[in-house]
DNA sequence: ATACAACGATTGAAAATTTCTATCAACAAT
DNA sequence: ATTGTTGATAGAAATTTTCAATCGTTGTAT
C-alpha cells in the first residue's frame, strides 16, 4: 500500500507512467498495476485516461494529497527511529534560489559542527520548482522568498532581508556613485537572471516601477555566469548586498546600493509542515533560528 | 508495511502477541514475524522480551505514535474516497459514559435524517476507556466529560452542562422536597455507579465535600440496573437532568434538583485530533455543533 | 521435584503476491 | 502508410506472506 502510494506521488510528478517507473525504481508495468490496485481499493479512477497519461482525476488529486502526507510521515517516522538509534545522520537535501545559493554555507557550517554525520545535497532551483520538490518531498528544505508569492502548505523561519545593489565596473557608467536609483540602473546594459527566476521577476517589476525601460542584453539562470559577465567591465547586474560580499569585490568592480525605492525581500528556510518533523528537518529549522538571531545582529 | 503497523497498533492495545493476532485476523506467528520485520526494517527493538510480552520500549513507543497517526490517515484517505463515490456510508462507532447514553439519540437521530446509509454502534464505556479506544482507532467518537480529566490528542465539541438531580421514590424520605442539598442526598440510601465511572468519582467528590458519609449501598455499571432500583421505592440514586427525563418519571418517581453547590459538569463529543477529519467524524461533529446550538437554546 | 499450562519463537511447506520480460494495441507525428 | 511513443496485458519467475505444527522457556499448581 505504501509503496502504492509512492507510485501515485510519482506519476503525479512525472506525468509519466514510464519515467515515474524509473524514479521508483520498478519496471513500467509495475507502477501501472500498482496505481490499478490503489484504484481497485479505493473503488474509484485516480488517472485520467486516453491514449496516454492525461492527468488525475478530482480523486486522485485528492487521494494525492492524502499520498503525500502518509508516505510523508512513513518516512519521517523511520528518521525518527534511526536518529534515536544512531542521532543525527543521513542526508539533508536542501534547494535554494540561486540569489542564496552563499547563503547556504551559513546554514550548512555550523549545522556541520553539530551533527558531523549528515550529509547535503545542495540545488540550485527557482522558487516555484522549490515548492513543487517539498510537496513531492524529493527535498528537505528550501531556501526563497517568503514574502512575494504564496508558499503552500510549508513552515517558514526568516532569514534575512534581501537589499539590492548595483554590481559595476568602477569605470563603467555609474561607477563612482555612492548610491544609485532604480531608473538609472535601467539606463546601463544589464545581465540578468532568466524571468523563470523570481528575483528577475521581482527587478522587473522594480524597473518598470521606476519607469525604466526594461532590456537586459544578457540572460542566465547562473549566478556565476552573471559575475564573470561582470567581471569584464562590459556589464552590470543587480544583486542582493549578502551575495556580492560572498562572491569578493576587487578593485575594479563596486557594488553600489540602489534606492529610490530601497526595496527589501524577505528570505528564509521553507520545509513542509509536518507535526512533528523529522529530526534533520527539526535541527535545520533550529540551525536557521540561530542564523535569523546572528543575521539580526550584524546585518 | 502498513499492515506491520496495524499488528504495532493491536499488540500495545492487547498486551498480549495471541491476542492481538487474533483482533487482526491472523495467526500468532504472522503477527510474531510482521513485528520483528518492523524491529528490522527500523533497525531497533521495538518489544521487551522476556519469558512474554512485557511492553514496547521506547522506541517502540514512539513507533507506536506514527503508526496510529499513520494508519489513522489511511483509513481516513479510504473513507473519504469513498464518501466521494457515494456519499456519506459506513459505520461510526460512538462510545458513551453511561449517563450520556439517552443523549446519543439525540445526535443519531437527526445525523440519520441527513445520511441514511450510515449505520452506528453505540457502546457503553467509562470515560478512559473511551480515550484509550479513540487513541487506538477502535472507535470514532466519543461522548463523555470535558473538563474533568485531562483528555489527550482530542477535539472536542461541548454539547450540554450535566446538573444533578436526586431520583428517589414520592413517598420516601426527601421525596417531598422542591430542592436537596448534597449533605441530605448522603443520609438516604443510595444506588450509584461504579468508582471506575467519573460520574461516580464527580458524585463522591460532591458528597464528600458536603460533609456526607460515602455508603451507596448498591452499586451497578448500568443505568438501567440503577433505574430499576429506584421505581423499587427503596432506593435513590443521583443522575444526571437530562437522563432523568429520558428514562421517564412516574407519578411515584420524582427528580429534585440538588442544590448547594449546584454542580455543572460540561459533556461533549470527542474526536481523534485529525486534520481533515474523516467525512464520517465530520460530519458528526457538525452535527453536535447543531445539537449544542439547540440545546443552549432550550435547556 | 514434577507435571502442566501459557506464551512467543521457529520451521517448513503451501499459497498468494509481486515483479519482470516480452508483446500488444492505441494513438500521434511525419 | 510508417514509425515512434505510451500504457495495458499475458505469462513466467521470484519473492513474500501465511499458516499449521512444533519447540523452548517460564511460571504455576500439585
Amino acid at each position: 500500500m505504501l509503496d502504492k502510494l509512492e507510485y501515485l506521488i510519482a506519476l503525479a510528478r512525472e506525468q509519466h507512467f514510464g519515467r515515474a517507473a524509473e524514479t521508483c525504481g520498478v519496471t513500467q508495468p509495475t507502477l501501472s498495476a500498482g496505481i490499478k490496485q490503489l484504484e481497485e481499493t479505493l473503488g474509484v479512477l485516480l488517472v485520467q485516461r486516453g491514449s496516454r497519461f492525461i492527468g488525475l482525476t478530482p480523486e486522485g488529486q485528492r487521494t494525492l494529497d492524502w499520498a503525500r502526507r502518509i508516505v510523508g510521515d512513513a518516512r519521517a517516522m523511520r528518521e525518527e527511529i534511526k536518529a534515536l538509534r544512531q542521532g543525527l545522520t543521513g542526508q539533508l537535501r536542501i534547494a535554494a534560489i540561486p540569489t542564496t545559493l552563499a547563503m547556504v554555507a551559513a546554514l550548512t557550517t555550523p549545522f556541520r559542527a553539530r551533527h558531523p554525520d549528515v550529509r547535503f545535497t545542495i540545488l540550485s532551483r527557482t522558487s516555484i520548482e522549490i515548492l513543487n520538490a517539498l510537496e513531492n518531498l524529493q527535498i528537505d528544505a528550501g531556501l526563497t522568498y517568503l514574502d512575494n508569492e504564496p508558499l503552500g502548505r510549508v513552515s517558514a523561519v526568516p532569514l534575512y532581508h534581501e537589499r539590492y545593489q548595483l554590481l559595476t565596473a568602477s569605470d563603467a557608467p555609474l561607477g563612482d556613485r555612492i548610491t544609485v536609483t532604480w531608473a538609472e540602473v535601467a539606463t546601463v546594459p544589464l545581465c540578468l537572471l532568466t524571468p523563470d527566476m523570481q528575483n528577475r521577476r521581482i527587478i522587473d517589476g522594480l524597473l518598470r516601477a521606476a519607469g525604466g525601460e526594461l532590456q537586459p542584453t544578457l540572460e542566465s539562470n547562473s549566478m556565476i555566469a552573471l559575475f564573470a559577465h561582470v567581471r569584464t567591465g562590459r556589464w552590470a547586474s543587480v544583486m542582493p548586498a549578502q551575495l556580492a560580499e560572498t562572491l569578493g569585490l576587487t578593485t575594479t568592480i563596486r557594488a553600489i546600493p540602489i534606492v529610490e525605492p530601497e526595496a527589501m525581500h524577505t528570505i528564509g528556510l521553507v520545509v513542509p509542515m509536518r507535526e512533528p518533523m523529522t529530526p534533520l528537518t527539526a535541527a535545520l529549522v533550529a540551525e536557521a533560528r540561530r542564523l535569523a538571531v546572528r543575521m539580526a545582529e550584524k546585518p
